[in-house]
DNA sequence: TATTGTTATACTCTATAACTATA
DNA sequence: TATAGTTATAGAGTATAACAATA
């Protein structure tokens, strides 16, 4: 970029966003290696199980928002289960289904790594930032997210619902 | 993260944080590949040095701020020259250093590019918001970001100096 | 015929360590 | 001895397409 459009404070804000993004996502995804030989995709898949009503989830809607191809998903669920963090099981319902869910070996871990995570993020992300800070941060990103995430994202996970 | 520490607002701002700028990447990353076959650190590569005062910077300057390795680098560099994108050569001072240029093809390149990714932005990432959201985005995570740039990064491209 | 998930395969990117050559 | 950059090599992750089983 350079000349065209854009005022300096949307440079700045854009520049900022990016880069302050990469910066934390670096960190902390070398504190959840660190701390859990976890990467950061895992950890998103082990909290979304954890946060699941019943703890088991179907492969396809575990991958959702979580920038997987289905074959992606299934080796990041190879990985996890290898580990013992994750069991896959079929479906009741649905025969072709694989249902997910997490173990105990798998909240340990994510009871293991949550105090660095916190204290890292409360550190190198909130250290420099006041209430209102916050408070400005989240209600920008907050609707900047939700916007972003109406964008028509290409193949991703789910599958082309039948392409005409 | 789950119980311990930290406001709904804190984690309402982190997560909304790492989401819009991976998502922004992604959107990014796939617009500079469609119109002008770059990966984003391909696309800073040439504007560092496009922006740079006589457009050739050393290797290990060139790295710096972009998490790379220095076999990184080279990879990245040896794709770019192989495009025809930017030219190295044997520095005229230091006999080990290696001067690297943008070409015109280069400069084409970013030209080419631009407005796609200025409309992108200013669409994607500009339109839910107005000018007070800009601003306040603008200072909130350019602190953030500058105080992220102090905390110590693992190895990085910059050869730990002798390690006793 | 469409959907779920896996597999085979190839490709991109990154990192480590060894190596060459200069300083 | 330290630095600049390259190379060889291996590993993580992702994607595409073909596939098997079920709906």
């Amino acid at each position: 970029m350079g000349q065209t459009e854009a005022t300096p404070e949307q440079f700045a804000a854009y520049f900022a966003l990016m880069e302050a993004g990469a910066l934390l996502q670096q960190m902390v995804e070398q504190q959840l290696r660190q701390e859990g030989d976890l990467s950061y995709v895992q950890f998103r898949l082990l909290t979304r199980l954890a946060d699941a009503a019943d703890s088991s989830v179907r492969m396809t809607d575990l991958a959702d928002g979580l920038v997987h191809s289905r074959s992606g998903l299934t080796y990041q669920a190879d990985l996890l289960e290898r580990n013992g963090l994750i069991v896959r099981s079929p479906s009741p319902d649905d025969e072709r289904s694989v249902t997910v869910a997490i173990t105990e070996a798998g909240r340990e871990v994510l009871a293991r790594v949550r105090p660095g995570h916190i204290a890292l993020v409360a550190k190198e992300l909130f250290g420099p930032l006041n209430e209102q800070d916050v408070a400005a941060m989240a209600d920008v990103l907050t609707r900047v997210r939700d916007h972003l995430r109406t964008v028509p994202r290409p193949p991703t996970t789910r599958r082309r619902t039948a392409k005409k």
